[in-house]
DNA sequence: TTGCATCTACGAAGTTCTTCGTATATTACT
DNA sequence: AGTAATATACGAAGAACTTCGTAGATGCAA
């Protein structure tokens, strides 16, 4: 019954592709190309058949621009980090996010301010809930 | 210079079985086969091939008691769970835990319990230092 | 000791992921 | 119109993961 709502979880290296997108907005493959770019040199049909097989997967949406096909996530970053999150939870924390929150918190020093986000939201969670 | 410390990270089916390990302490592939068990119907070979890989990739240790190999956990699960999280962290929230922490506390209403470990932990960063 | 049950080792098939090369179409330029 | 540049589509190779069958070793029981 676990009815798999969205498209499936990417992988790494679609998850890579997905940052590019949702950093810079709708893109070409020369444009992902370019911002994954950094060391590594990857050919341009990589990336291409990358966002064919996302598109496929409806992990991208997909727009053609005159002879260019242009390239959108389908779903928000937030969306997707919660579902990676949840997954990682399900598969490493008997399906506690709490304790991998917990566990992701004790693992490094968390900056200032991420650290503030935190107590509001749990003074949130508190005027909220019983 | 990123000198991996460790065994690699497990997959999937490897977590499954470190899973089993780390509840049951040392077990044979039929405990841990047996342990899995649940709804499916792994063949025993199956879950011995997993632990003789996991083995050579250093997952689990190993012991000969007269016929039978007694497979244990290399790493304890809180290790290998900050592995986890450090890695998910570094692929989806710009290497920020503490990012991925507050995903995790957001996206499901959280056991009154484990929120208090939270408060707890935030509390013990707060007398440590700035 | 002979046979049955159980264990390990190994090879191999099927799948997914990542990468790239080649072929083909489309646009732009001269 | 003809050529160069650039896009897409597609097939395929190599690696990692998961699964299982077969073969060979080892211990136990009659």
């Amino acid at each position: 019954m676990t009815t798999r709502r969205g498209p499936p979880l990417p992988t790494g290296a679609e998850l890579e592709i997905l940052g590019v997108l949702w950093t810079r907005g709708p893109s070409t493959v020369r444009d992902v190309r370019v911002a994954l770019g950094r060391g590594r040199d990857t050919a341009y049909t990589t990336v291409l058949k990358l966002l064919q097989i996302m598109h496929a997967k409806g992990l991208v949406s997909r727009e053609k621009s005159s002879r260019t096909h242009v390239y959108a996530a389908a779903e928000s970053s937030e969306r997707t980090q919660r579902r990676l999150v949840d997954d990682l939870a399900l598969r490493a924390f008997g399906g506690s996010a709490a304790r991998l929150a917990l566990r992701a918190l004790s693992s490094r020093p968390a900056r200032g301010t991420e650290l503030a986000q935190v107590r509001e939201l749990l003074a949130r969670l508190d005027r909220e809930g019983p």
